[in-house]
RNA sequence: GCCGCUGUGGCUCAGAGGUAGAGCAGCUCACUCGUAAUGAGCAGGUCGUGAGUUCGAUUCUCACCAGCGGCUCCA
């Protein structure tokens, strides 16, 4: 018997789940159209065409069917058609989107269908022998689902589930979703104070509160710094631009719908306007333009902490994860081809470094995103640019064994990435890092240098990122630590609390001093119990607390508390801010 | 943008076709306290915004705004 952690037998088992789900669904509302039903991650989806909205109550009439159709234990048997004959018993069906994919089908595929008692499902499979092991399963959500993930097709309703194969994995599984909320950026971010929103200044366009600014600017300073160290020249370049420039860039043609373009937007195509900058890219190469460059200026490498703007459909804005306006560790190596290897290499590394310096450097995954030939109007620049830059990037990625899956047509308008792809708490993916190989832009830009030959040359292009975007860095900070951020970058080191009213100015003068060694502290001078401010400094999470009574007092000492230590005891003042610079500056993570 | 759900004082949430409650937070007072919530009192909301239905709506309808889950896209 193969076993649930067996990944086929799982995907197996999800995707029986998914036909039982359709089973059901087709017993209660004959009508419904069957479009897509596949096992992912963590459970399994059914595309329906369905004229009613499912409530709520629908899915819990639905999963009791779904019950029901797994007590009478079906037996699930596969069969093959030719390409007529599975038309035909689709087409009696009125399963209008099984025509279709039948349709699309591959002359050389063999059309398989599972039956499980009255119901049909056009399937490659495989499948359970039986719906009897399907002991488990919930129905988590709806959802809207364009036909074919086109937005131009019928939006059809999507029914999310999980299944188990006993109760016992399935509570787990939904307690380990409940652990997952409670860490959700999007809810802890804003109760811990890191950031808000108002619907006066609009979507995807969060408020940075102290706690969560501090720790914006410890991370941007370690990265200006780090990159400093690394031969790179700080560059601070307008917000916005006149259209000429997309238009050489050719964002204006790729990228306008993510764009802010400011004033009419109906004369934009003919008057000179201005539009907000969604990348860093053409700022930074007007830098490049400002006088001739030699070969023995290369390779430039500009960074700056940038901000950037783009217009994000209303419904795709998401925590700090996907936002309209936000802040990124850009940078732009412009070099020779010659050069292209090893600052590749380099800028994979400092990204490496940064991850590591934050503790993300765990649960990453890479991806190399392609053009794709067949959608030219996405794409800029000839096919033989695009396999030099694919196979240059495929190349260094061999060289360093690194293992990565394809993006494919999902490479900048540009050139290909390389992208470094971090999961979230709730296990979705997103991009974190991109390092990508430009062969198009430098020309477009008539960016030149002159080679030892006396050749004018256009040089290569690695845009890259070190620590990503600082917001959405942020949000998965706060998942990872649970909001109890490592001590270095933490918008508080520590706070203070006195125990009674007469240790408050003392507190406070214990406060300047450690301010004035570098730390940052703050005093709890409430009229409260200790129990209470040790209760409330634990739910602020913080990573030490202090308390300051008669004793310590007299002895010059700090009760210390710390988060992932416990309870230190009495240690004094001097040895309390020793132990804490050095945490910082080691840059700790745990 | 599209589909679905949601929107009550700073936060978490009750509530009902006849113009609203609780806990926490806040403020005041008392307590001056030793490792996860001291007690009492006070104050705070035109129930997201606008329009419609109605004798009357915060409760019903519609639109918009915002939040959540997805689709598509992406740092």
């Amino acid at each position: 018997m193969p076993h649930f952690s067996d990944e086929l037998y799982r995907k197996t088992f999800h995707h029986t789940s998914a036909h039982i789900l359709a089973h059901a669904v087709k017993r209660l509302y004959p009508s419904v159209k069957l479009a897509i039903g596949p096992a992912i991650e963590d459970g399994f989806y059914y595309d329906f065409d369905h004229d009613d909205t499912f409530s709520p109550e629908d899915l819990i009439k639905i999963e009791d069917e779904m019950q029901q159709i797994v007590k009478e234990k079906i037996p699930l048997e596969r069969f093959e058609l030719s390409r007529q004959e599975a038309r035909a018993l689709m087409d009696e069906k009125g399963e209008t989107y099984k025509i279709e994919l039948i349709d699309d089908l591959p002359d050389d595929t063999i059309i398989s269908f599972y039956r499980q008692g009255d119901f049909v499902d056009l399937c490659s499979g495989p499948h359970l022998a039986s719906t009897e092991p399907v002991k488990a399963f919930k129905l988590t959500h709806t959802a809207g689902a364009y036909w074919r993930g086109n937005e131009k097709n019928k939006m059809l309703q999507r029914i999310y589930g999980v299944s188990f194969p006993d109760k016992k994995q399935l509570k787990i599984y939904l307690e380990q979703l409940e652990e997952a909320r409670k860490r959700d950026h999007n809810k802890l971010g804003r109760e811990l104070g890191f950031f808000t929103t108002t619907e006066y200044i609009g979507q995807g366009l969060p408020i940075m509160l102290p706690k969560g600014a501090r720790v914006l600017q410890q991370l941007q300073r370690f990265v200006e710094d780090e990159e400093e160290k690394r031969g790179y020249q700080l560059t601070k370049t307008p917000l916005m631009a006149k259209s000429d420039l997309y238009k050489i860039s050719g964002h204006w043609y790729h990228y306008r719908d993510g764009m802010f373009i400011l004033g009419d937007q109906e004369q934009a195509d003919t008057e000179e306007v201005l539009a907000l900058r969604p990348m860093t890219c053409p700022f930074q190469f007007q830098a490049y333009l400002t006088r001739t460059r030699s070969y023995r200026d290369l390779p430039i490498r500009y960074a700056e902490t940038s901000t950037l703007f783009r217009n994000e459909a209303s419904g795709e804005m998401h925590g700090l994860i996907r936002l309209r306006q936000f802040t990124i560790s850009e940078g732009h190596i412009i070099c020779a081809p010659e050069h292209l290897e090893s600052e590749f290499k380099d800028s994979l590394d400092l990204a490496s470094f940064m991850l590591k310096s934050i503790g993300l450097d765990e649960d990453i995954s890479y991806r190399f995103s392609t053009w794709d030939p067949n959608n030219r109007e996405k794409f800029i620049g000839a096919a033989e640019q695009w396999d030099l830059a694919q196979n240059a990037m495929q190349g260094i990625l061999k060289d360093l064994s690194i293992p990565y899956k394809v993006g494919f047509g999902e490479a900048a308008f540009y050139g290909p990435k390389l992208d470094i792809q971090i999961k979230n708490v709730f296990g979705k993916e997103d991009t974190l890092i991109t390092i990508q190989i430009d062969f198009q832009l430098a020309e477009r830009f008539q960016m030149t240098y002159i080679d030892r030959d006396g050749s004018k040359q256009h040089p290569m292009i690695i845009h890259r990122t070190s620590i990503g975007c600082y917001e959405r860095t942020l949000a998965l900070l706060i998942e990872k630590y649970s909001g109890a951020l490592p001590l270095w970058m933490a918008s508080e080191h520590a706070r203070l609390l006195p125990i009674a009213e007469r240790h408050f100015d003392d507190a406070q003068k214990l406060a300047d001093q450690m301010r004035q060694a570098g730390l940052r502290v703050t005093v709890d001078d409430r009229n409260e119990k200790i129990g209470k401010k040790i209760r409330e400094g634990q739910m602020d999470k913080l990573q030490y607390m202090f308390i300051l009574g008669d004793r310590e007092v007299t002895e010059n000492s700090l009760s210390v508390r710390s988060r992932l230590d416990g309870d230190l005891g009495s240690l004094s003042v001097d040895s309390v801010v020793e132990r804490l610079k050095r945490e910082i500056d080691e840059k700790r993570v745990r």
